[in-house]
DNA sequence: TTAATATTGTTGTATATACAAATAGGGTAA
DNA sequence: TTACCCTATTTGTATATACAACAATATTAA
């Protein structure tokens, strides 16, 4: 009785033997990218189990990435998406920290400024809109890490918080001074070599390659909120990504 | 009554309405990280739904990452998470032919080497272990845009495909050739300068900054069977992430 | 033949119910 | 006071049911 792929009287819950019986056919290629898998109703009579606990399951899988359902017509194998990266790139102050360092934000510049034509572009507001302006270093044990410039609508006209000098998210930025509140993001990274200025704020030579990423906030009318462009030293930061079923194996490789 | 939080005529369905309206107030910080959500059933209570349709809003602000639950005490709303960033970096072809662009990749060398005490150290392996060596440039319109140099174990014996030099899949290789099936992968990108040859091989001066990206292909027991570098030329090329709801939206922008 | 219609099968949404399991608080006995 | 137990609260699991929405096929009508 226990060989049995779903076992009423396990301390695991029934959806969760179901998921994990699923998970192995796909994984051991028994079910291959594009097979149905049986239908909801047959699955719940082939193992004596309710058409909502099989659902449970099955929405774990579809949370899982490892197949599709389509309305009418049924479940599917999910294809292996090795396309997309997760990179890990915000909360540079945990990051910091973890490495036993000790991180800092100094602030260069903090202005209320009214927006020029290039800015009012890129915020896609009218000219001489009132702006919250910011210029931030981030230091790792006093080196310059990071240099950040960001741009919000000022339209609450709400106190600038010694806290958010501290953090540097731009969405935190966004949804303390603009109007609106921030629902979704872009994100750019490209390379770049330093100008003049931005190799001194990073004690760099001039020229050195550094990571450029261009972010934008938009609201739930996917207008623009917010713009930022962050520096990031290429000598001293690399962005890790790892995927797979051993992840926490190899992290240490 | 359309002013209503949860509209029982609306298209879209009750728990999805429900799920917006915690989305907001928590966007909004009306709910802070550690408040906590009302009970399931005075959620139920307050609009007149089932506490079943509530634990399916909850469930999709759980995997949301929005709040989190503990059996027995209450669903908090939680902190802010890690900002974790997803770029799409392979797909480099279809990637290539959305840009309206034709993809090509030429096999500058392909060999079969004895591992030197470097690659051994690369691939975890034995000095003299027999080896897979690729060196692969793609183009675009004939333009270079990218320079790869990939190893792999070469323990099956198997003839290497035409196909394979077309495709620059550094699992596809290890999957291939060596004895072991390809598991979880690690990538770490950064930036570099060209040196000479790889700036003859990519058509640009000497010094270019250019993204540098280190793959690591494990095998089920996290032991590594291929290792790859990829150079992408930063002139050319940036990576672009969305993240949010209304992610179709912002694309275009 | 072709187009419209009906039927069947499948997933999606919503409800009602019952009990299990973890938590927190209060009361009781030593 | 301290330890233990009991109870109420809250989320977790599982079932049964009903109908909606979509897809594909079969049937019918022109």
């Amino acid at each position: 009785m226990q060989g049995e792929i779903v076992d009423k009287n396990s301390i695991l819950p029934i959806y969760y033997q179901l998921f994990k019986h699923f998970e192995k056919q796909i994984r051991g290629k028994q079910l291959q990218p594009g097979d149905a898998l049986p239908t909801e109703m047959e699955i719940a009579a082939r193992f004596g189990i309710s058409r909502m606990t099989v659902r449970r399951a099955i929405s774990e899988l579809v949370s899982a990435g490892m197949v599709y359902t389509q309305k009418g017509k049924g479940t599917f194998v999910a294809s292996p998406r090795l396309d997309s990266v997760v990179f890990n790139l915000n909360n540079f102050y945990d990051e910091i920290r973890q490495k036993g360092m000790k991180p800092h934000s100094e602030l260069l510049e903090a202005r209320i400024i009214k927006a020029d034509e290039k800015l009012g572009r890129r915020l896609g507001i009218e000219v001489n809109t009132r702006c919250l302006y910011f210029r931030i270093v981030i230091t790792a044990d006093g080196e310059p890490l990071a240099y950040e410039t960001k741009y919000t609508v000022y339209a609450k006209r709400t106190p600038i918080l010694e806290s958010e000098l501290k953090d540097p998210s731009l969405s935190t930025l966004a949804a303390a001074h603009s109007d609106a509140t921030p629902s979704s993001s872009k994100k750019v990274l490209m390379v770049s070599k330093t100008t003049e200025e931005e190799a001194q704020v990073l004690g760099v030579s001039p020229g050195t390659p550094v990571f450029l990423m261009i972010q934008t906030i938009f609201d739930d009318d996917s207008k623009i909120i917010a713009w930022g462009k962050s520096l990031y030293r290429g000598d001293r930061y690399k962005l890790t990504s790892y995927e797979g079923w051993n992840v926490e194996d190899i992290k240490n490789s």
